[in-house]
DNA sequence: TATTGTTATACTCTATAACTATA
DNA sequence: TATAGTTATAGAGTATAACAATA
């Protein structure tokens, strides 16, 4: 937790918690304002202020559904896209610069850790 | 990241993030408001309306410096130090219920990790 | 009628600036 | 003068309730 909370310090500079968080929702896929505030657990009107928001930054863009008129579908713009792609790379990097210290059997231990952390959190 | 994410949405629901913050920095020793400010990167206001909302939750009392009429200093009380060992119980029951599904090889691998991401944290 | 999304309203957190008291 | 803490004010996040549009 202690990790998570400095790396999050650091790149917390570059965009706000809850507007990276629908980013990433939105990396591989357009979603609806629904299934971005259900995902971060989050009503929907602060949802509706939280990509009123990445609209503005011209992070996302908002369109109708051919299919159901009650929808938005909520996408990523490419100015967006880098954007997730440039915090992303900062994350990686604040660790990578720290990883490369370590021996390779302690990188093999981490890796280990990270398949079993994974496998608690699925549960 | 995801882990720590998973735990703090669980105990969350008993006392909010930034109150919980004051609480464990508490635990050991009483401190100014100050102190309290910077280690929470936080601005003075901010940390004046926190400690005010833990008063009145009893959990945190202010008393005078006898060496330096500026400082405020900020104790648990004994409700607030209940309330700690609380939410530290419901943090580690959430943890403990997922490690003893583990193997003894696999808790050692994540032992050796905690080691392992003590040290990167320190640099 | 039920669901999706937005607007209205209120509450709580945050910060900076201004103030009081003490060193 | 500088430091510790509080109050004043404003900005941004959250939620619930009420509403419009669509299914």
């Amino acid at each position: 937790m202690r990790i998570a909370r400095l790396v999050r310090a650091d790149s917390s500079a570059e965009i706000a918690p809850h507007l990276y968080s629908v980013l990433t929702q939105l990396e591989h896929q357009p979603r609806t304002a629904t299934q971005l505030a259900d995902r971060d657990r989050v009503s929907g009107p602060a949802m509706t202020r939280t990509i009123n928001a990445l609209q503005r930054l011209d992070y996302v863009s908002r369109s109708a559904d051919p299919d159901d008129g009650r929808h938005v579908i909520v996408s990523l713009t490419p100015e967006g896209a880098k954007t997730l792609r440039r915090v992303k790379r900062n994350r990686d990097a604040w660790m990578a610069s720290r990883l490369e210290k370590l021996s390779d059997q302690e990188l093999t231990v981490l890796a280990e850790a990270a398949r079993i952390l994974h496998k608690i959190q699925e549960e």
